[in-house]
DNA sequence: ATGGGAACCGAACGACCGGTCGGGAAAGGA
DNA sequence: TCCTTTCCCGACCGGTCGTTCGGTTCCCAT
């Protein structure tokens, strides 16, 4: 083993200065290198004794700050969904013409999914594997159906365009926009608020206005 | 539930108990099993005695018919690459205005997506955890490529809405038709054509046009 | 009817899994 | 300084992983 400090650059040293002290832990700063590990090689592909790796510490050590393996990824989800549902709170997703409170909760959606960015890609790769997963897939669709209920108003305003089923928009709409996730990377020429006007403008423009193909039947596509 | 035969409804086939004949496996029957169990609890948390359970079969016999648990993998990635690269050959995605090539491409990759609903599914949830996911994921990336290229020349031909980047559409576009293997199932209201003619639309809708919110830089958002 | 290959099985392998435990080093207040 | 708390470690546990192997059962062409 190695005598000071841990073999890989795996621990990002602490921008406290030069200090030689050694990377102390506490469970917000161990959570980040491990969701980074479980968005690497996925949750279950990922094991203590990799996760103790990455923070330069021994499996065993981890312990000490999280109960268990799954202790870890209920936490990183809560994060993630707990930021999701502020948004649901705020006013403009609240108050006034339906269209504009959805072009505000898709805009925000996007800005927290990159200010989040581990933690809500995290959540959008659940699959209810076990009891945690399950209940942050239940929360997720909680938001997704608030999301379809608001496309659906619009329908009603006549902003939907023709043949286009709510449940079947705001799928596409949802989807188009958490795929964000799974290439955004701060740090590039794009700015997380000009991606979320860009995205949520191309979603709902999408979504709304005159037909331009025929396409048939309704069909009906709930989110539930 | 079932009484005698395996545990869970898993063999679709014949009842054991009074029927002779028990159901014997060749490859492709048996990676359909296989990959709907991957769906189900994902790649690495399926173990081999559960894709044996779910065939019915001991977990050994497995290895009669695939030679490791990753060959599996990589025989139903392969099937899913394919019938997406096909498309790229077809006529009318090569010939023609951008426009209408992509238009093209789009909704016969929901089709395809559709029609092959559980090998693209795993397809797009492949990480890059081994040789063979890394293989798929570069595949995986030519293909959108290509797409992103397609939409490009449709927008050197003015049918991009301004101030959104090529490669900022291609990614939104792709995004958004390979959600719905998260939530389409087949059998429902919706049938496969009317849904890739929709998706195609409202996503070609959204990316093109004049601009409904101001968004300001443009920002490079290029695949590679 | 019989020989042979295809299909299948249970037992067992080494490696590794998540988790536990007792004890040692470092920090902090007195 | 000393003592308590926090943090961390190596060794170890029972269990499960993917895979192997010798042997059995089934189907079918001959």
């Amino acid at each position: 083993m190695s005598i000071c400090g841990p073999i890989l650059g795996d621990v990002a040293d602490r921008v406290r200065g030069a200090a030689k002290k050694r990377p102390r832990y506490d469970p917000d700063r161990l959570l980040e290198v491990a969701v980074q590990q479980f968005i690497l090689r996925g949750f279950e592909a990922t094991s203590m004794a990799q996760l103790g790796k990455a923070a330069g510490l021994g499996k065993s050590s981890i312990y000490h700050h999280f109960a268990s393996k799954e202790a870890i990824l209920h936490r990183a989800l809560s994060r993630a969904l707990d930021a999701l549902f502020a948004v649901l709170e705020e006013e403009q997703a609240r108050l006034g013409p339906p269209p504009a409170r959805l072009e505000h909760l898709l805009r925000r959606t996007v800005e927290v999914l990159v200010d989040e960015l581990p933690y809500v890609t995290l959540l959008l790769r659940v699959r209810g594997n076990s009891r945690t997963e399950l209940w942050a897939l239940e929360r997720r669709r909680h938001f997704d159906r608030e999301v379809a209920e608001l496309v659906a108003a619009t329908a009603s305003t006549g902003g939907l365009r023709q043949g286009l089923e709510p449940g079947l928009g705001a799928r596409l709409l949802l989807g188009m926009v958490n795929s964000i996730s799974e290439w955004y990377r701060p740090g590039g020429p794009l700015s997380a608020a000009d991606l979320a006007r860009m995205a949520a403008s191309v979603g709902l423009h999408g979504i709304s206005g005159a037909a331009r193909a025929g396409a048939a039947g309704a069909g009906g596509a709930k989110i539930d």
